[in-house]
DNA sequence: ATACATGCAAATAGTTTGCAAGAAG
DNA sequence: CTTCTTGCAAACTATTTGCATGTAT
């Protein structure tokens, strides 16, 4: 099993999406530490990524349209999508953390994660259709 | 708006989908309707099946690991994907239908659709692995 | 006739991988 | 010195698109 030997690369990945708020995409890791890296490649960008996600340091979130997204929040949370600007917000609802266990006792298999993604259109999206509207 | 005309490829590609328990990829609706039309391109397929997603007449399931899947059933429930078979299994758990309601309430913007996703391993490959194990 | 749909092939987006050279333990 | 990591480029997967031709209305 691959022993884990450090990397500044590594370091400064894990650090851009742990100070990121806006659950960058690994592209955006990219741009962000490009001024750091000069000669950093997607490659190894896509490589930590999903090293640490493995690690559970970060979470993956799948969008369904456009680039998987990167969160620096691993605990239990849902995301909204706006389908118009990619935005993602968290959504905190408690009241669901639980679904898990409930769905998994009456379940015949390991359920080892789940995701919960509403999609639709964000605040300002709607706020910015309503000026073009009256304009 | 383009007004909709008949067209013998897509009614076979909305019936294998809406006769198929195993959630279909574009893939497996391509080689299943290729004896009927085998003349038929992946491309004709893919337009179809996000036309009839459009429509509302089936539903995309975004699996975040392989290509996109395909639902005959359109009402609100969840899905487990199992990490290892890649087989998708429905989730009914009523308590969490309101969810999409719940969360609207308190978010500043519209909520037009979500979707859970369940992952882990399904029954069939944990007792495969256990097979293993013993041999 | 007109407009939508098809088949084909090429293009695109996102991500992964092989490999030689570089850095960590 | 051995193993892990990097940068680069090429490969790959899933999906979309342009265009000439075919089909429905």
């Amino acid at each position: 099993m691959a022993t884990l030997k450090y990397s500044r690369q590594r370091e400064s990945i894990r650090e851009f999406v742990m100070n990121s708020r806006e659950h960058p995409t690994a592209d955006t890791v990219y741009a962000g530490i490009k001024a750091e890296f000069p000669n950093i490649s997607l490659g190894t960008v896509y490589r930590n990524l999903s090293l640490l996600v493995d690690l559970g340091e970060i979470a993956k979130i799948t969008t369904g349209d456009g680039p998987d997204r990167f969160d620096c929040n691993t605990k239990p949370h849902s995301h909204f999508i706006c389908t118009q600007c990619h935005n993602i917000t968290d959504i905190e609802a408690s009241e669901f953390d639980c679904m898990k266990e409930k769905v998994a006792e009456s379940f015949d298999g390991k359920i080892t994660g789940h995701m919960t993604t509403f999609y639709g259109i964000c605040k300002e999206c709607l706020e910015a259709k309503k000026i073009k509207k009256t304009s």
